[in-house]
RNA sequence: GGGAGCGUAGCUCAAUUGGCAGAGCAAUGGACUCUUAAUCCAUAGGUUGUGGGUUCGAUUCCCUCCGCUCUCACCA
């Protein structure tokens, strides 16, 4: 790789505006000016033996005077130079690495010829330094070096350091740069990091298993949505990208696998918004001998103590309002729900009249395609979507939507009052579907029909349907025990934790569309 | 896909009615051995997203295309 160094790689640099170039160039002679002087500017094999964290948690509660009565320690540290002040023979840098910053004094009198090779410097390189600890004059805990090793040469110049990397257009595009440059994206992951070790201990701990099922699948399943299409080459098929993983967890349960759960990612190819992306990440889990209503009191617990694992309390600040995960959480059929919206207007003989629920679901509908749509729902679908219409938004704290009609839910299993509507809810918050749950439906035959009913909604215009499966009928003709099963979306539950408007905040390189070159 | 907005130096932003494209940071040279957005002096850095049009003259007005943001629709 040496080699390339000195000549003009044009393809390399194409991207390069002319002042970039100019900082290219001259950081590249720096480099072979490090060479010259016996340093790898892409060295390997540095140990750092002390973090920053390590050394600040040491010494942050000493005085200047007892770091120095104190016996002389030496620490090594590696990482980027993100700030820089120099004086001639003497200079500041803030050096960073995985646990935070550590300034460092690098004097000519310690460093001697070394301090030639440490002007060679620029703001963004990685080095290594040696010595030991003291306090400035302005009392901040600094590393004086004695020992000072370059070890990455960095060929393009930092964002401003002042205003930070705001375009976020190329937060999104080049997310090493923003994690330079913004340290709130930084805590923002570790949080999600969190969530999901926290959800992952949680289930663990009450004896699920983690399981990984197929990412490609020969039939769309398990949701309403539109897919990604793939193709296999060796075995000549075309494969769907999973949209949901549901109908392999309960061929597990089927087997014997009584308590599942999978964290992975779902792909939809639907449109992009501050709340969907293609590729999102989907908590499905699964109990035997539970209903939907134990997973309510499941779900109270394991979010309201992610929570408080993740931000530390259950009162969580987002966008403006203040969510309380704290136990207690309303459940509302979803039916009452919407009555209460429109201002009790509707019996509960006009929710079982499709004609009665489009004329009052057309009242507030304008849009000409809409309407159309509106005009060959059955009443399930027309109950669901006076819900979405009315209901939704409003949602802000934690609420449990609960029977969903059964039209809605081919995969739920009907309630034993009212077969028209399931034993399933939704969890909301802040407008937004955080989760979905229900009573799986283990009658084979109810089952078969179901499928059905999603052939004949296609037959209807309907795109997002869900195909046949005749394996997971055959399945459920051995016998699944009575299960009751949830689906968490985490991308949205990092957003709430995270006080994250856009869900591509949450996710490290949410899909753009590619530039043209 | 529809609607609204945005795109100027590596980064953050200016540019009056359409009249010589500017500043700070970063960079380069110089001074400086306790700085915290260090300071001071000097220098350099631009296909104003792309391609067209109107005009004596376009960052500015119009159109095309590209990308991003918000929003509606679809959806989780």
């Amino acid at each position: 790789m040496a080699e390339t160094e000195n000549k003009t790689d044009k393809s390399a640099e194409a991207d390069l505006g002319s002042k970039e170039q100019e900082i290219y160039q001259q950081r590249l002679e720096k480099a072979g000016k490090w060479r010259e002087a016996g340093f790898n500017p892409y060295g390997n094999g540095y140990r750092p033996e002390h973090q920053a964290a390590e050394i600040h948690a040491k010494h942050g509660a000493q005085s200047a005077e007892e770091l120095e009565k104190a016996p002389p320690t030496s620490y090594t540290v590696a990482g980027r130079i993100v700030a820089m002040r120099t004086f001639g023979k003497a200079a500041f840098i803030k050096l960073r690495d995985r646990s935070g910053e550590l300034q460092v004094h690098m004097k000519k009198d310690a460093l001697g010829d070394a301090y030639e090779a440490f002007k060679l410097c620029d703001l963004g390189d990685f080095l290594g330094a040696t010595g030991p600890v003291f306090r400035t004059k302005t009392g901040e805990l600094s590393l004086s070096a004695t020992k000072f090793t370059p070890l990455t040469k960095s060929l393009r110049p930092m964002p401003e350091k002042w205003h930070g990397l705001t375009d976020v257009e190329i937060r999104y595009r080049q997310r090493y740069l923003d994690l330079i440059s913004n340290p709130d994206v930084k805590q923002t992951f570790l949080k999600r990091n969190r969530l999901v070790r926290f959800i992952r201990e949680f289930l663990d701990g009450r004896d699920f298993i983690e399981v990984e099922t197929p990412m490609m699948h020969p039939l769309v399943s398990g949701a309403a949505a539109r897919p990604f299409t793939t193709h296999h080459n060796a075995l000549d098929i075309d494969l769907y990208m999973r949209i949901a993983p549901e109908l392999y967890l309960k061929r597990l349960v089927v087997g014997g696998l009584e308590r599942v759960y999978e964290i992975n990612r779902n792909f939809r190819n639907e449109g992009i918004s501050t709340r969907h992306n293609p590729e999102f990440t989907m908590l499905e889990f699964y109990q035997a001998y539970a209903t939907y209503e134990d997973l309510m009191d499941l779900t109270e617990e394991m979010i309201s103590g992610a929570a408080r694992a993740v931000t530390g309390d259950t009162k969580v600040a987002y966008q403006g309002h203040v969510l309380d995960f704290g136990k207690g959480w309303k459940r509302i059929p979803m039916t009452e729900a919407i009555r209460e919206a429109v201002g009790g207007a509707l019996s509960d003989k006009d929710m079982a009249d499709p004609d009665r629920l489009r004329h009052e679901l057309l009242k507030t509908t304008h849009a000409e395609a809409e309407r159309r749509a509106i005009e060959t729902m059955n009443q399930g679908e027309l109950v669901g979507a006076l819900f979405e219409h009315h209901v939704e938004s409003t949602l802000v704290h934690p609420t449990f939507i609960t029977h969903f009609p059964t039209s809605v839910s081919p995969l739920a299993r009907r309630n034993d009052q009212n077969p028209e509507i399931t034993d399933r809810f939704e969890l909301f918050v802040a407008g937004r579907e955080i989760a979905n749950a229900f009573s799986e439906l283990n009658d084979p035959l109810d089952q078969k029909e179901r499928f059905l009913g999603q052939l004949e909604a296609k037959q209807r215009g309907q795109q997002e349907t869900m195909d046949y499966d005749e394996d997971y009928i055959r399945a459920l003709e051995h016998g699944m025990p009575p299960t009751a099963g949830e689906g968490i979306g985490i991308d949205r539950l990092a957003m709430l934790f995270t006080d994250a408007a856009s869900i591509r905040d949450v996710i490290l390189f949410p899909l753009l569309k590619p530039l043209a070159r």
